[in-house]
RNA sequence: GGUGGGGUUCCCGAGCGGUCAAAGGGAUCAGACUGUAAAUCUGACGGCUCUGCCUUCGAAGGUUCGAAUCCUUCCCCCACCA
């Protein structure tokens, strides 16, 4: 019993109420385990997944996992961790992505074990005078105890009245499935609170709350997130996966072991001693980068990743199943910027040319010098920098 | 409804008639180095048919030899007071 607890608090930055907790998992009955997402971003990454591996594990140990899509509160917008107002999603887009959500989760969740629910099924049929209702049972005074709305409000950031509803419906939301847990970001623990708030209001025993830290995206700064552009994504491919794995610092990596791995605390913790010593924390990296990409993968694809990988970066040597691109030249010859250009390894014709000055351009394999130089037909690999290649034929 | 403050290049943020494609920082990209797409250092960072030309400073007009900077109208945001 206390090791189940124990392995359910790993990687948790709160549990309320722990004896809680303890006392509805001794009675034996599978629980339901609520965790909700809103349909702002539909590629999944790994951020994302700190929470639904929870989930997981909670699944494994045969509790019901609910896997709730706020798609009606998507179009509302909420407000968590951001200082401004988020805009509203459009009922198509938030569809759309929810669509893409559910394909998604399964790459982690059991398929089987998982129950998937849209807010909008319960909040769509809400009239005016209910939701009247469910906005008495919060006052505004506490309403503004939460972090985000003090600092906005306080630092003269408009807060627009339909955010305070955020929370009242997410908090509704645990009331209508009846949850045992939910589970949510740290930044979610008002939201979370608010669900045993309402459910003790309508007579039921409050959920508890088990929030997971915030992962760091790839600057190691700011927490994941696909608008920042620091994301790994869970659809990417193997080589992508893999490579943005190794581009993590070194710092960076202890805490997503701390947060992805699922290897054994222990090994990690006499791993880091090591690297203190002295141990090249390459291998440590190449180890995690293995793992995850494994996951999503399959070990073999993992495997290849890695080969690739250090075949590219540390013996520079050009992958040979490159696609082969087909351009047709311009009148009067290809000149080498458009070329690059065309080929997708640069936006513009000046960052071309500006990588020409810095040495960063090679033509099968030799650095170009003269950015005006014009190419002639015939077939071409082409690299800006170390990581953009391309081949091509040019007709 | 009234008063005041704002909208600048991916983001933050200077500039307030010419020397402005616009300081500084962040992000990004390239190079060197290396243990990797780590760290560190250096450089670049609107576009193009690239020693020049074109388009940008909320939008549209106007003043001027010349405007991000001045004027007019409009749109949007914020605060305070009602």
């Amino acid at each position: 019993m206390q090791e189940v607890l124990q392995a359910l608090k790993r990687g948790a930055q709160e549990v309320i109420k722990e004896d809680e907790l303890q006392a509805r998992l001794a009675s034996g009955r599978p629980l339901r385990i609520k965790a909700g997402f809103d349909p702002t971003a539909p590629d999944l990454h790994l951020g994302h997944t700190v929470l639904l591996n929870k989930l997981k594990q909670f699944q494994d140990m045969g509790h019901e996992a609910v896997f709730l899509i706020g798609d009606f509160t998507g179009m509302i917008g909420d407000p968590t961790g951001k200082n401004v107002t988020r805009k509203p999603l459009t009922r198509e887009e938030v569809a759309e992505n929810a669509k893409t959500y559910a394909r998604q989760i399964y790459k982690i969740l059991d398929p089987e074990k998982t129950r998937i629910v849209f807010n909008s099924e319960w909040m769509g049929k809400m009239t005016a005078a209910d939701l009247i209702q469910l906005s008495a049972r919060y006052t505004v005074a506490r309403m503004l105890e939460r972090d985000d709305f003090t600092k906005r409000y306080q630092g003269n950031q408009a807060i627009a009245i339909h955010e305070f509803l955020y929370p009242l419906i997410q908090g509704y939301d645990s009331v209508v499935l009846k949850a045992d847990v939910e589970l949510g970001g740290t930044d979610q623990k008002f939201n979370l609170l608010m669900g045993r708030h309402l459910q003790e209001q309508h007579a039921q025993k409050p959920q508890v709350v088990l929030t997971m830290p915030l992962l760091e995206g790839l600057d190691g700064v700011n927490k994941m997130s696909k608008s920042l552009g620091n994301f790994i994504g869970i659809d990417e491919s193997p080589d992508e996966m893999f490579g943005k794995l190794m581009s993590v610092s070194d710092e960076l990596m202890w805490r997503y072991y701390e947060l992805l791995s699922f290897l054994p605390w222990g090994d990690v913790v006499a791993m880091k001693a090591a690297c203190d010593q002295g141990a090249n924390p390459k291998e440590c990296k190449i180890r995690l980068a293995r793992e995850i990409t494994a996951r999503f993968h399959s070990s073999q694809k993992a495997e290849a990743a890695l080969l690739a990988f250090e075949a590219r970066f540390s013996q520079k040597i050009i992958p040979e199943d490159l696609p082969l691109q087909v351009l047709s030249a311009p009148l009067g010859g290809y000149p080498l910027a458009n070329l690059y250009k065309d080929a997708g390894l640069a936006a513009s014709t000046s960052e071309v040319i500006r990588a020409v000055s810095q040495g960063g351009v090679r033509l099968d394999g030799e650095k170009v010098a003269d950015p005006k130089c014009v190419i002639a037909k015939g077939t071409y690999v082409l690299q800006l920098g170390k990581r953009k290649i391309a081949r091509v034929q040019i007709d």
